[in-house]
RNA sequence: GCCGAUGUAGCUCAGAGGUAGAGCACUUCCUUGGUAAGGAAGAGGUCACGGGUUCAAUUCCCGUCAUCGGCUCCA
């Protein structure tokens, strides 16, 4: 055999071997042993995906992805999504495809279903047809198909949307994959065939607009999630379960931290005493946190006048979308509810001259705003039509600007660490790329924010990625990013850099040479709201909030009635040291008393018995963790002292 | 706002064309028990709201409102 029909392949550990051009990348996995072979999914030559089938012609590095990687996992399930398309096709006529990638957890199809509907009972009848298609082995054939080919393809089966898809593509970058009876147009890469899907399950269906276009056709979403075996489906479903058990809306009900009313609006939360210490407990750490940090503090009213938000540039871009304005007696007077403090602020900033040598200038509010949200988007505490801001506006010059921004990014670093929220991503927002109509102000001062923001991040060496399209309409953010329960994604602190508004309002400042200069504006909040904030900490720790921020820190469970007056003595001697205490004197048994105090996930019980009165000391109970023993009220006080940020005099 | 689903006691949920049921919680009584549910009795619902069909609707149909899952939006 010639030199030339041998091929070199770099496998991930760095070994070279050769083998027969045209080898294909199964084999190479085979030859590694069957065993490796049959637990690959799809391999990537030179980094780039590629079928197991795909034949090689020239030295190559090769890896290989099974089930255990994300890679391998996004190829079985974009698999599926043709397979269910393929099933879909079988069941309904005259259905159309849009798109049908993998996500995180599963994958869709977007479709046409013309006068058919899907139904509940359409789940189990496709999951059913699934899973009779997977059993028939069909391999996943490519082809490289022209424009012209594709495009009549398509236009023969009437597929309008896959025909819009391939107008956007070039010639000569076509591949249909077909398997079965279905043929798809499509990049790959795929299983080697439909066996290898075990399991599937129809999550849900949702409406999507065809490209993400509000005014474009709306198709139907069908949501789905496949596995090589039973089990992981199983698992999986058992997974969601445990993480519905987090969801803040079901802890808050259960906490009683916050209610919805249909009276009052929704939308609009009601907080409960319970969930009204967390939120207070909250606002009085930040409050502490902002002195040390030369914020001032402010306050303003919740409604401003029109010409405000004229002024601003919110009338412009929401007033029409928003809360519709407060009408007086007097006519053409109208008060819009705030939807953002910032107006106010430049008001404040306005009502005297300022001179560089006070800036920057840092005004702190915990301002409530009232925004009409879409009904569709509303969602427990996470997305509401009232909430409040942990808000500050910072006026500077451009040249502190920098070195603020790293203060407030300090400052959420230190306020997300207080409250071990360690799993956040930061996010850079900036324009979008293309369309440039959403946005006010200049490209130069754009330009300038959003290098502000990039040089901060990069010299606090923060891991982050950028978002284009994701900044506000006057200015590119950054966004501190935690995920919900159910992996949906929320935006907590946020630092903004403003060139726009200080210019909006006419602001200035006198400079060291006597001049008028227009300052810059950070907008910035560590919690983001109260209300998203104790929603995603409320998930984060499942309802058992630490010492501090614990609705009920203490309750005190007396074995049976004798020992009430010696409960209530210790309840008064606590309760004098601040601690949120409770007694429980009802005629039930210890064991009842302890079950409900841990449901309420207060984090210490006391117990109160003969052998607590005859010592003159208490037993400790430790909630989720048992019971910590005999101890004397002294004792107590320093275990309850190492309790992170409490304040205990006594 | 759009697509789809759901709405029965404070909570979690059964139920059925003939005017409602369980468990927990609540009230009272009994029990005085040592680390995750002691016992009994009682009270509690215009079956989301408004129409329609029917001898009869909480149940079927329509509309509204709210909630849930997505899409779009998010100052």
């Amino acid at each position: 055999m010639n030199k030339e029909d041998k091929i070199n392949i770099t496998f991930p550990d760095g070994k070279v071997l050769s083998y027969n051009i045209g080898i294909s990348c199964i084999e190479i996995a085979e030859n590694i042993s069957q065993g490796f072979a049959r637990n690959q999914l799809v391999a990537s030559l030179n980094d780039k995906l590629v079928d197991l089938s795909t034949k090689i012609n020239k030295d190559n590095r090769i890896m290989f992805y099974g089930w255990d990687s994300e890679i391998g996992k996004s190829t079985f399930w974009h698999s599926s999504a043709h397979l269910m398309a393929e099933a879909l096709e079988s069941l309904f006529s005259d259905i159309k495809f849009g798109i049908g990638p993998p996500i995180e957890n599963g994958f869709y199809y977007d479709v046409d279903l013309g006068k058919n509907e899907f139904k509940e009972e359409d789940k189990v009848k496709l999951e059913n047809k699934i899973l009779e298609l997977a059993k028939q082995k069909s391999e996943f054939f490519r082809e490289e198909v022209s424009k012209k080919n594709a495009l009549k393809y398509f236009n023969d089966k009437g597929d309008n949307y896959k025909i819009d898809l391939i107008n956007e593509l070039n010639d000569g970058e076509i591949t249909f994959y077909k398997q079965g009876n279905f043929i798809d147009l499509c990049k790959g890469p795929h299983l080697p065939n439909t066996k290898l899907i075990k399991s599937v399950k129809i999550l849900n269906v949702a409406g999507a607009y065809w490209r993400g276009d509000e005014k474009g056709k709306q198709l139907t979403r069908i949501y789905g999630i496949s596995f090589p075996n039973n089990k992981e489906l199983s698992n999986f479903l058992l997974l969601q379960e445990e993480a519905k058990k987090r969801d803040h809306r079901k802890i808050g009900k259960e906490l009683e931290l916050f209610t919805f009313s249909e009276k009052v609006g929704q939308g609009l939360p009601l907080w409960l005493p319970n969930g009204t210490i967390v939120r207070e407990c909250l606002i009085d750490f930040m409050k502490k946190e902002q002195i040390k940090e030369g914020y001032l503090p402010v306050v303003s009213p919740h409604i401003g006048s029109k010409e405000l938000y004229v002024t601003s540039g919110h009338y412009d871009k929401y007033g029409e979308s928003s809360f519709q304005p407060i009408k007086t007696p007097n006519e053409n007077e109208e008060f819009f509810l705030k939807p953002m403090n910032c107006p106010h602020h430049c008001e404040i900033y306005k009502s005297k001259p300022r001179s560089y040598k006070n800036l920057p200038l840092r005004l702190a509010e915990f301002g409530s705003v009232y925004r009409y949200e879409q009904s569709g988007e509303l969602h427990g505490l996470t997305r509401v039509r009232g909430f409040t801001q942990d808000d500050a506006h910072i006026f500077c010059t451009n040249e502190q600007v920098k070195s603020e921004f790293i203060k407030v990014i300090d400052l959420i670093l230190k306020v997300f660490d207080s409250l071990s929220f360690d799993d956040y991503s930061v996010q850079v927002s900036l324009r979008d790329k293309e369309d440039k109509s959403k946005y006010i102000g200049t490209d130069k001062t754009w330009e300038i924010a959003e290098n502000d923001i990039l040089e901060a991040v990069k010299e606090k060496k923060i891991k982050y990625s950028i978002e284009y399209g994701e900044a506000a309409f006057y200015g590119p953010k950054l966004d501190f990013m935690v995920k919900d329960s159910l992996n949906r994604k929320w935006q907590l602190g946020t630092i903004q850099v403003d060139y726009q508004l200080p210019e909006r309002f006419q602001l200035d400042y006198i400079t060291e040479n006597n001049t008028k200069q227009t300052p810059v504006v950070i907008h910035r909040a560590p919690f983001g709201s109260l209300e998203r904030f104790v929603a995603l900490l409320t998930e984060h720790c499942y309802g058992n909030f630490p010492f501090w921020l614990a609705p009920i820190q203490i309750t005190i469970l007396s074995i049976s009635d004798k020992f009430n007056s010696y409960s209530n003595k210790i309840f008064k001697f606590l309760s004098n040291l601040n601690l949120r205490v409770i007694k429980d004197i009802r005629s039930e048994k210890i064991s009842k008393k302890i079950r409900d105090a841990e449901l309420k996930k207060i984090p210490y019980m006391i117990i109160i018995g003969e052998n607590e009165l005859k010592s003159n000391k208490i037993s400790l109970r430790k909630h989720t963790e048992g019971d910590l023993g005999k101890m004397t009220l002294d004792d107590l006080i320093s275990i309850l002292k190492k309790e992170k940020n409490v304040i205990i005099n006594n």
